[in-house]
DNA sequence: TTGTGTGCAAAATCTTTGCACTTCG
DNA sequence: CGAAGTGCAAAGATTTTGCACACAA
């Protein structure tokens, strides 16, 4: 797990700085588990830096998603979410009829991506899934 | 593999009518395997209804994802992107750089489901799997 | 014929950009 | 001090909604 601390100094290391905005934009994304709306985010973020603008934060979390220091996160409800890098590598189980979202983790795919690898020569470093059924309640 | 006639048909049943912008759609989002914008959806359904709106397109493919006819794919470059909904089985390999796309098959994630499936109590029986990575070019 | 479906235009969101001012280093 | 970072406002892009007309069934 990333700590805050630990995103700042690779922050700095990569030669950016650390300002309050910055700040407060990464103690907001790493609060929770969860993953976030930019707008979510901002809101959490006025708490600890009431001048932060919402600009500052989609700028902010490009940054930290391009360096590996927040993820993307894609769902059904709310696309363009943000959640901190390491926590966890959940993909989502959706209900085909109700479209109850379920986040599940313990993918293990490696084997599959170094058979990828060898077949085709890419590098796979990232991935994906989805994976869609019935939902105890719809079946 | 759901064909554009089967789509029509559990439309029909479902109660909704048969128009010329709807079969458009279809149309366009089972041309290929791909997942789409309803933009790039719109474009080529004006090849086959030269009248038909993007809100058309939002609508339908609304109702076809809602319907589970069709699926939304969620990934980093465009939201919102829709599928014909058999064509779950085809995965890609994306290079991250050059964006050239490669497809695979022979995953076996049944072992991945069934575990899934107990701890959930979902019956999962379809899934997206996409890969990200660098092509031997790009490396 | 009837009411679902459609297109248009406009509204509501969401995201990005330009620019002068701040502030970290 | 100098350049990166910020906030504001405005522009762009995307998605949704209201409404009168069109057309499957």
């Amino acid at each position: 797990m990333l700590t805050e601390q630990g995103i700042l100094d690779q922050l700095s290391q990569a030669g950016y700085r650390i300002t309050r905005p910055r700040r407060a934009v990464i103690a907001a994304l790493l609060e929770d588990e969860g993953h976030h709306s930019p707008a979510e985010v901002h809101e959490r973020a006025l708490v600890r830096c009431p001048t932060v603008g919402l600009v500052t934060v989609y700028r902010t979390l490009e940054l930290l998603a391009d360096l590996g220091l927040a993820r993307r996160i894609h769902t059904d409800d709310g696309c363009h979410g943000y959640a901190g890098a390491s926590h966890g590598h959940h993909h989502h189980l959706l209900c085909r009829h109700c479209g109850a979202a379920v986040e599940f983790e313990g993918c293990d795919l490696s084997p599959l991506f170094e058979k990828i690898g060898r077949t085709t020569g890419y590098c796979v470093d990232e991935h994906l899934l989805e994976l869609i059924g019935l939902c105890p309640a719809c079946q």
